[in-house]
DNA sequence: CCGCTAATATACCGGTTGGTATTTAAATTA
DNA sequence: TAATTTAAATACCAACCGGTATATTAGCGG
């Protein structure tokens, strides 16, 4: 859709596609001018020409990698009808996902607020603002599902979000640091049974 | 208790216990040589004295931080009698030291799993050891609940020892990147609620 | 197809990186 | 305390860091 633009924006465009992966790999004092000019195939030159300095590459690599995630996410959960099945896509598109997420070096959010929280500030802002949205995004599902009274009233909306976000965020740097990809299924497990606590019962 | 040993040794464990948090916040590829010197007041050639290389001072300084919270908590679970409240006393230490341990750069676990699981093998190793130890314990705690009748026979121990790991790191990132401590105890609440789920009724 | 503009490459900058001989100072032992 | 061992400081290294001014090339409108 938003492909063919104008040439300054395509290469920008390049520039991050191809680097993206890298910043998520090494971190951003990991990745150095040499990764950039090395994936791309451009110079110093060029890449000065389309960003104002290495953090802004940094910055737009981490929205890239963001959108991309962001993007399956929101098409499992919109697939969905019901609010128990779309805070149910949440777990499910992580179990499907997470073999990919980690050939890319793992969880963009978690890598850069683990990285950021102490040495950049516009990079953990990013990462902060992506937490927030995802925490949004679950508690209101989780309310609306209870005004449509698909979960019970006293729902722990707050406690619940933060916790799936845990669970899933903690489960990827397990799995991640210990070659062990079934480690996230059954975290996700645990995702799956705190939600079926607060469903209300049918027959 | 072991405090005055041989020079070599004394300036070591003074070097670590300078850098460790340095390393801690700044992870390796952030930490420079200078960052060393500065922080300790010793010259470049007084450091490789001492170590062999930057990687070395790396690892000692992940094995000061590790020990350290490892002794607080081995310290609380030693304490509680039953395996349930030794289980419990994993969430309630992660409350009460979650401050401290945020001043000091976060989970040294958590920080150096991320940045190293691409970058660099031999601390990758150390912060996959200490997950599985984690790991192994809870599990052990589990198992020898459920003989001792204190949790239900059918506890999935992995899958719960593993969430409990995943509830903890997760929610440090989780408060350390929004700056919010009380999301900290609501994850922790979510553990607890966990092993009350596993817990063999009493009256 | 020419001329202008905008994008890329070249070449260079000072500073810092991790690391190392070598010299000096301090402990340790006899 | 003298001799010897050992640790720390000095001085130095090439390589690389992020960044920039300038030259060159390519794209595009007239």
């Amino acid at each position: 859709m938003d492909k063919p633009r104008s040439k300054p924006e395509r290469t920008r465009a390049f520039i991050i596609g191809r680097t993206a992966e890298i910043f998520n790999r090494k971190g951003y004092a990991g990745t150095s001018l040499s990764d950039l000019t090395g994936a791309t195939g451009l110079t110093k030159g060029s890449i000065y020409g389309n960003f104002e300095n290495k953090e802004e590459v940094a910055l737009a690599a981490f929205d890239y990698n963001y959108a991309t995630i962001a993007r399956i996410i929101k098409a499992e959960v919109d697939k969905a009808v019901t609010y128990h099945d779309k805070l149910k896509a949440y777990a499910e598109v992580y179990r499907r996902i997470a073999g990919e997420v980690n050939d890319r070096g793992g969880c963009p959010i978690l890598n850069t607020a683990i990285e950021a929280d102490d040495t950049n500030a516009a990079l953990k802002a990013r990462a902060s603002a992506a937490v927030t949205s995802w925490h949004r995004h679950l508690s209101r599902l989780l309310r609306q599902g209870i005004s449509a009274g698909e979960f019970i009233a006293d729902t722990p909306v707050e406690q619940l979000s933060l916790s799936i976000i845990a669970l899933i965020e903690g489960a990827m740097m397990i799995a991640r640091v210990q070659g062990a990809p079934g480690y996230m299924d059954q975290v996700l497990n645990t995702v799956n049974l705190l939600i079926a606590q607060v469903k209300v019962a049918t027959q």
